[in-house]
RNA sequence: GCGCGCGUAGCUCAGCGGUAGAGCACUACCUUGACAUGGUAGGGGUCACAGGUUCGAUCCCUGUCGCGCGCACCA
């Protein structure tokens, strides 16, 4: 039985227990040996993440297609899991320390922070997966990876090793993203650029050997400490007689030349810049082409570092230099508040612009991110990039919508050394070890390295590790087949790699999707995955990215907990349109609320009327118009949701299924069998329950996909009655219906519809009272007649009718409307004002002239008669022939109105 | 600067070369035997603007205006 309302939140747990219990989501069952595989790795949610819209959007489709094909009778992984975020954990980790006022990260030392660390993700990391629990998402949790598990890391470390091998991977000193607060160097692609109001600082230089300056502009006055060099374009006549010559620095005295370098631009400040190679990345390679040195003046924290700094100190003296040595160990930001000072004490600031400029962020830390000169680790990804840009041009991937392929080829094919090593303990460990000479070993383990190390000294040697762990997306490069065992050969490796389809947001094409590519290609020789469907990003209703700092975020947990997982997940499908953002608005959860509500309460329907599944029943034996039309409806429905699945078009999918569900099944087919279920003809009775619960069932499983929750539970409600289930409805199969598409049903229901629709609406525009029944007259005979005496009942009940009957003739003085070419008349002579009767009917007759009269227009142009395709003129000459038609029989009925007055 | 996308009913969005659709909101009516988380009927759009292609353009092309996003640059 089921309960008069719909209550999600009482039967999600259950439902979702039950699935696991019974292995639903687990791949491999041995009834599918046989069956195609079908797999996709989950986009890995960070460990310390917790559940908000876009995976809420990102894990709903995917869920729908590993559903979906679950009940086509693939062999479905989806294939869960979490990154371990190496710096965000750490992160939370150390906070967290902080807040207990327990030891610091530095205090404990390496191995005991591990040991935190660990013990948290034990307690606290398995949050955003009991949320995607929650969401109803069919993973294969038995399988659920991490990529700090022990055979992740060894994918990891083979990875390495062999990337190394090949000259792929390599260390070197250059500038970095350095990130001062967390003490590591970040990759570009974590680098926000942030828009922020400073200013321009125009500085004298004073030339060596004459009273002349040169003026630098310049947004960062505190780096003029490490500044070796001012360029000027060679073509600049202003500075052309200066080139060769030097400044001397002001405040720090150092002599450095003023060079010729195209970099300069003389539009761009006062046409000289100043060249710090040590933190800036232009500079840099300015210094490299005219051999300046470099020097670092900032410590790893970002404070300056003059007074034991050999670089600094070197050719620095003058009167000022005490001064400035005073700011050691100052933080940038007083640094540059003291050389503005100083400077202008001294009069060598000449102006100070206003000056919005993009300033680089740490994604992670919010603090302006500082060039830094540092050894690092980079993977070539200039030559990795190589594969992933064939496979997706000759098609070994596609990329749907198509348009991303841009983005992806333009990132590719302008891709910039990757920086894969970050000054963190929460990671995994570089697998290099240095001998006493600083002689690198890359090795799978000590040992080896060790090994290695006495071939190469020919003796032992002591040596140590590499500190660095490597960047979180290093190890979820390797995700499409690290979480199916590789390196090891699995079974699952074999059969569910290379994966089906890639469910990600645009934002991660970069971070995730290139790289995968290249890890995937470079290792299996085969692409990651056949598709990638980009989706888009979910705003808030004003179309503004949500974020915790403007306090527009929707939580998806407290949407499900107050409308359901259902609902939210219906919406997110219904909106999820390819290739454009969704803008949320709460109404629209709430309505699909509603839609499962409806669900329900049709379901009650088909329970209170006695509507059990009949074993065995074949749709193809409906002998009622109404069980073939809805059996028609029902496989035009369930065509269009499949083609739109199978498509990627899940807005287009959730739509149809609506439709049917709604705008057909509920208001018409179940209005229309009432008749039927209540009446007393024996057999047609009984096909009707039969199709009732047959159709219900169609429905209930075309909607599994994105209604899970509901949908199971009315499937083991209704398995309760009539003959048994298979299985649950995660494993049932997927309707298929073919050969009842039914023109002569569409036609007969369809009339039905229509002239019920036709009196309602006549009856509001006389304003007869919603509790009036009125007389309905006929003026057919033949087929109509025979139709409505068909459907008298149901006719008479839905258009509240006190009778029906037939004549040759309308009676004076009535209301008369067209149906299907046919004259319907409601004798309400007295009853309704005849001259509003006679205006409605001219509006009729103008509304027909009208189309006449576009019809004529388009006949009259030559050209269309001679160019339009033949159907497009068959098409006007038909509606043209219809508003006549109709035009001929509000004519008719007008006269008799006349008559009658 | 380069690239992508968007401007369609009051709001949120579909559609897309042959007479404009949905949900929500709005108006009126309805406790009819699944459902008021409901039903019925209705109002509301020069499909941003200007050119062009076409027999025909909301849909294709070009440009303009407005908005968003990504990348790059920034002295």
């Amino acid at each position: 039985m089921l309960e008069k309302t719909y209550q999600p939140a009482e039967i999600e747990s259950r439902i979702y227990r039950a699935w696991e219990e019974t292995g639903a989501f687990d791949c491999g069952r041995p009834e599918r040996a046989s069956a195609a595989p079908y797999s996709i790795v989950i986009p890995p949610p960070n460990v310390t993440g917790s559940l908000h819209m876009g995976h809420a959007l990102n894990n709903t489709l995917q869920d729908i297609l590993a559903r979906f094909e679950r009940m086509r009778g693939r062999d479905v992984l989806w294939q869960p899991g979490t990154d371990h975020a190496g710096i965000a954990t750490q992160m939370v980790v150390e906070r967290q320390l902080m807040e207990r006022q327990q030891p610091g990260r530095r205090e404990m030392g390496r191995e005991k922070f591990l040991e935190r660390v660990w013990e948290w993700k034990a307690e606290s990391g398995g949050t955003i997966v009991n949320q995607l629990k929650r969401l109803g998402a069919s993973c294969d949790w038995r399988r659920e990876r991490f990529t700090m598990d022990e055979g992740l890391s060894r994918a990891v470390l083979k990875v390495f090793v062999e990337l190394y091998r090949a000259g792929l991977i390599y260390k070197d000193k250059r500038l970095v993203n350095w990130d001062p607060k967390l003490l590591t160097a970040i990759s570009d692609l974590e680098v926000q650029q942030i828009e922020v109001k400073g200013n321009l600082w125009h500085i004298k230089y004073p030339i060596e050997g004459s009273d002349e300056f040169i003026v630098v502009a310049t947004t960062r006055p505190e780096t003029m400490l490490g500044d070796t060099a001012v360029a000027v374009h060679p073509d600049d006549e202003r500075y052309k007689g200066l080139v060769g010559k030097n400044v001397i620095l002001p405040l720090v005295g150092r002599r450095i030349p003023i060079v010729a370098d195209e970099y300069s631009d003389p539009e761009k400040g006062s046409g000289a810049v100043k060249i710090t190679p040590a933190h800036d990345f232009n500079d840099f390679e300015v210094g490299k082409r005219h051999d300046l040195p470099l020097i670092n003046i900032f410590t790893i924290e970002a404070k300056l570092s003059l007074k034991n700094n050999e670089d600094f100190m070197k050719g620095a003296g003058g009167a000022d230099l005490e001064e400035v040595l005073a700011l050691d160990g100052a933080d940038r930001f007083k640094a540059r508040k003291a050389i503005i000072e100083m400077l202008e004490a001294r009069e060598l600031m000449v102006k100070i612009e206003p000056n919005v400029h993009m300033v680089p962020h740490g994604d992670r830390s919010n603090v302006v991110i500082e060039p830094y000169l540092t050894d690092q680790w980079y993977v070539d990804a200039k030559t990795m990039a190589r594969e992933p840009l064939r496979a997706v041009r000759d098609g070994r991937t596609t990329f749907i919508p198509k348009n991303w392929e841009k983005t992806y080829f333009d990132w590719l094919e302008n891709i910039q050394p990757w920086c894969i090593s970050r000054q963190l303990w929460w990671g995994h460990q570089i697998p290099a070890w240095y001998g006493p000479d600083g002689e690198v070993f890359v090795a799978l383990s000590e040992s080896e390295a060790k090994a290695e190390a006495n071939k190469h000294y020919g003796k032992d040697e002591p040596l140590t590790r590499d500190e660095d762990v490597l960047d979180t997306w290093f190890s979820s490069a390797l995700w499409p087949f690290s979480t199916l065992g590789w390196p090891d050969e699995t079974p699952e490796l074999k059969r569910f790699y290379p994966t089906t389809v890639l469910v990600t947001g645009f934002d991660i094409i970069f971070f995730w999707v290139a790289r995968m590519m290249m890890m995937g290609l470079h290792f299996m020789k085969e692409v990651p995955f056949k598709d990638v469907y980009i989706h888009a990003l979910v705003r808030d209703e004003k179309g503004a990215k949500m974020s915790k700092s403007k306090g527009n975020v929707m939580d998806p947990l407290e949407l499900i907990d107050q409308y359901g997982a259902d609902a939210l997940r219906f919406t997110l499908a219904a909106m999820a349109a390819q290739g454009r953002d969704i803008k949320l608005a709460t109404s629209r959860v709430e309505g699909y609320r509603n839609f499962a509500t409806k669900i329900w309460n049709a379901a009650r329907f088909a329970e209170m009327n006695g509507a059990k599944r009949v074993a065995g029943f074949d749709p193809k034996s409906a002998k009622e118009t109404l069980n073939k039309w809805i059996l028609s409806e029902a496989e035009k429905a369930i065509r269009e949701v499949t083609e739109a699945i199978e498509a990627y078009k899940f807005n287009e999918a959730a739509g149809a299924a609506y439709r049917f569900v709604w705008s057909i099944f509920c208001d018409w087919y179940v209005e229309l069998s009432k008749p039927l279920l209540t009446g007393a003809n024996g057999a047609a009775k009984a096909e009707t329950q039969a199709t009732a619960a047959f159709v219900l069932d169609e429905i209930i499983k075309l909607l599994h996909p994105f209604m899970p929750f509901i949908t199971e539970e009315l499937w083991q409600v209704k398995g309760e009655e009539g003959a048994p289930r298979g299985s649950m409805l995660a494993l049932a199969q997927w309707p298929k219906l073919s050969g009842l598409e039914n023109a002569n049903a569409e036609s007969e229901i369809g009339w039905v519809v229509d002239l019920i629709t036709a009196v309602r609406s006549v009856r509001m525009e006389m304003n007869i009272a919603g509790g009036t029944q009125i007389p309905l007259q006929l003026i057919a005979g033949g087929e109509t007649k025979a139709r409505a005496e068909r459907w008298m009942e149901a006719l008479k009940r839905l258009a509240r009718l006190s009778e029906i009957t037939f004549a040759e003739t309308p009676p004076k003085g009535s209301v008369q409307l067209l149906v299907r070419g046919e004259v319907a008349a409601l004798p309400l002579a007295g009853v309704v004002d005849l001259d509003a009767e006679r205006s409605r009917l001219e509006k009729e007759i103008a509304k027909c002239d009208a189309d006449i009269q576009r019809v004529d227009k388009k006949l009259e142009n030559k050209d269309f008669v001679a160019r339009a395709p033949e159907e497009i003129l068959e098409l006007e000459k038909e509606r043209r022939r219809d508003a006549e038609e109709r035009k001929g029989k509000i004519l008719e009925a007008l006269e008799r109105l006349k008559g009658a007055a």
